[in-house]
RNA sequence: CGGGGCGUGGCGCAGCCUGGAAGCGCACUUGACUGGGGGUCAAGAGGUCGCUGGUUCAAAUCCAGUCGCCCCGACCA
């Protein structure tokens, strides 16, 4: 390729809505153009990178025992209300309607359609397990698409699901897969720290994400520097510490005038945080809810919407507390009427003070559950840095991270709602335990810069670099000089490597800086310095230094030289 | 959806407050010089000032509406 006539031009500014470092790179070096929000363009450069991670991809899916195979994006309507996520996915979901008024639905994933390709190409137990995946466009109507390839409507994901006779063969397709995912990764340069995580609109049990510790990223991880456990924060347990053992003494109530907060309760009475019950208002799927938690910790809304088994929670308004006759600051479990869910800190925590439903007054020693009843107890306290680790005890840290690639235990929920059943050796008819596995590729790639950059540009990882070497031609008004570069060019070539060729007539320093820019692994200089000595001067990109090679051998030299760099 | 910011040649920006001939840098074209880290000179091409309406003798500039893009939040693989 020559510099000269590839389509994508380098840019020394990058455009002002490109903000990361990454996405400044990308632009400015012509691999990707923004159409519109959340929509991209892969140039000729990008694009080379996108199919060589694809490729990556691809291999460990197939390593994996995985099958390739390519689904519609655009699927019926109907084969989401039948799996129950129209509703479900919401707004999320592009529709259309063709010429007739049927509805549409442009994939943001494919369970629903293969679910329906398994039942009609697996019956019996023989035919199982199954790994089937696609690489392939995936549209979301995000809310709000962000961060150039972080966030986008129209992306490429590698999306592959297993199909198992039991639980133990879902045990094993899930561990294949997540090995095959630990290669993806390390192959693409992009370190991942596995969390456990939620499992979100997908539904399911076990679920995992490969996270790129990033403080671009969009997820809060919460990471064990000592036993290394981690997980979303959407999962994340820490100790709450063991209630203390007090008998439980009778209720009193007490006047605790202007007392509003947690805060000021607390002080009022002498006492910590951690001896109150913090009540908080939630409306789930339209019904309103009463949290409690312990004063010092704050209520996790995804914990709290799994909890609950609700598609949607928001905090509750102003107007309707004093619609439901709740006494914000002041209000009580005790004779609670509407569904109350109590995190685990309270449920057996001794003679905590809690509001007494009446203004600037509230009750003393309330216990759980001889005051009050919980409807539902569970987990559902925010982890926050330093809290104490569940298993080791130490103290918890907080980080930034995107989301990689994520693995899924889905059991059975999709093979039963929509029929994808086999027949057992013991002849009875039994749904296929399923789980699912995504990797976005776009993300993947915009990680792949981020974590492999200077302040000159991209630094690609040799098995990812759209060409193995940037060729650089100075001084080509000499013959000699130019036929060398051109004899270099076409031997390199003919050891099949991929080669951009740069006989611009620009200045040294432009070339050089657009070879940084465009960072392939190897750079090859050849001039009418470097025909002094019959030499090439080769320069990984990562190096700081440059060194010669005898013409003759330059071709073998700069083959080595690659291998080296080789991953 | 809530908050904030921005739309002026391909890219980065000024001009707007205070209405009166659309500018600057980069990039691009032609020529000359230069030739190892974004070089110099000369001559050029390229813009419905996001869109619509209004005010005015006159609108990039003032007013109203609208569309788009970015960021924060909500939300979300």
């Amino acid at each position: 390729m020559r510099l000269a006539n590839l389509f994508g031009r380098r840019l020394r500014e990058a455009p002002a809505d490109a903000e990361l470092t990454y996405q400044q790179l990308l632009v400015r070096g012509g691999f990707i153009q923004q159409l519109s929000a959340g929509i991209y363009m892969y140039l000729p450069l990008g694009w080379r990178v996108h199919q060589k991670l694809e490729q990556i991809v691809r291999d460990e899916m197939n390593r994996a025992g995985g099958q390739e195979l390519r689904m519609p994006a655009l699927q019926p309507l109907e084969l989401w209300e039948a799996s129950g996520r129209r509703e479900k996915y919401g707004a999320g979901l592009f529709t259309l309607l063709d010429r007739r008024e049927r509805g549409y639905a442009l994939g943001p994933t494919h369970e629903e359609v293969f679910v329906e390709a398994y039942k009609h190409n697996v019956q019996s137990y023989r035919d199982l397990p199954q790994l089937v995946y696609q690489i392939q466009n995936k549209f979301r109507d995000e809310p709000r698409p962000r961060g150039g390839l972080l966030r986008l409507r129209e992306f490429t994901m590698k999306d592959l699901y297993s199909f198992d006779e039991n639980w133990e063969g879902l045990d094993r397709s899930y561990r294949a897969m997540y090995d095959a995912y630990v290669r993806v990764f390390d192959r693409a340069g992009v370190p991942v720290v596995p969390v456990q995580a939620d499992s979100g609109t997908m539904g399911g049990k076990d679920s995992q994400e490969f996270i790129f510790v990033t403080e671009m990223g969009e997820d809060t991880i919460v990471l064990c520097p000592k036993c290394g456990y981690s997980a979303n924060t959407e999962k994340a347990i820490f100790a709450k510490g063991t209630p203390a053992s007090e008998d439980a003494l009778s209720l009193e109530e007490v006047d605790t005038p202007g007392v509003k907060t947690i805060e000021a309760l607390a002080k009022h009475l002498g006492i910590p945080e951690s001896k109150t019950a913090k009540a908080v208002f939630y409306v789930a799927d339209g019904q309103p809810v009463f949290v409690v938690i312990r004063g010092d910790l704050d209520v996790n809304e995804v914990k709290l919407l799994n909890a609950l088994a609700a598609l949607e929670v928001r905090p509750m308004s102003d107007e309707e507390v004093v619609e439901h006759g709740l006494v914000a600051g002041s209000a009580s479990p005790i004779g609670q009427t509407m569904t109350v869910i109590a995190d685990d800190s309270v449920a057996d925590a001794p003679n905590l003070v809690a509001g007494a439903n009446k203004a600037d007054r509230h009750l003393l020693n309330t216990n759980h559950p001889r005051d009050w009843k919980a409807d539902v107890v569970a987990d559902i306290a925010l982890a926050r840095a330093g809290d104490p680790c569940s298993n080791c005890g130490a103290g918890l840290e907080l980080k930034r991270g995107l989301e990689m690639g994520h693995v899924f235990k889905l059991g059975t929920v999709y093979a039963e709602k929509m029929g994808a059943t086999f027949l057992a050796a013991d002849g009875t008819e039994k749904p296929a335990v399923m789980g699912s596995y995504g990797i976005g590729i776009d993300r993947l790639l915009a990680a792949v810069v981020e974590a492999n950059h200077d302040e000159r540009g991209i630094i690609w990882p040799r098995t990812l670099a759209p060409y193995d070497v940037h060729l650089v031609a100075l001084n080509l008004e000499q013959a000699e000089v130019k036929k060398a570069a051109e004899r270099l060019y076409e031997q390199l070539v003919g050891l099949g490597l991929e080669v951009v060729l740069d006989d611009r007539d620009e200045s040294p320093g432009i070339k050089f800086n657009d070879a940084d820019l465009i960072g392939l692994p190897l750079r090859a200089t050849v001039s009418s310095r470097s025909m002094k000595e019959q030499s090439v001067e080769l320069k990984p990109r990562a190096a700081d230094e440059a060194s010669l090679a005898p013409l003759e051998q330059a071709a073998e030299t700069v083959q080595a030289l690659l291998r080296s760099e080789e991953r």
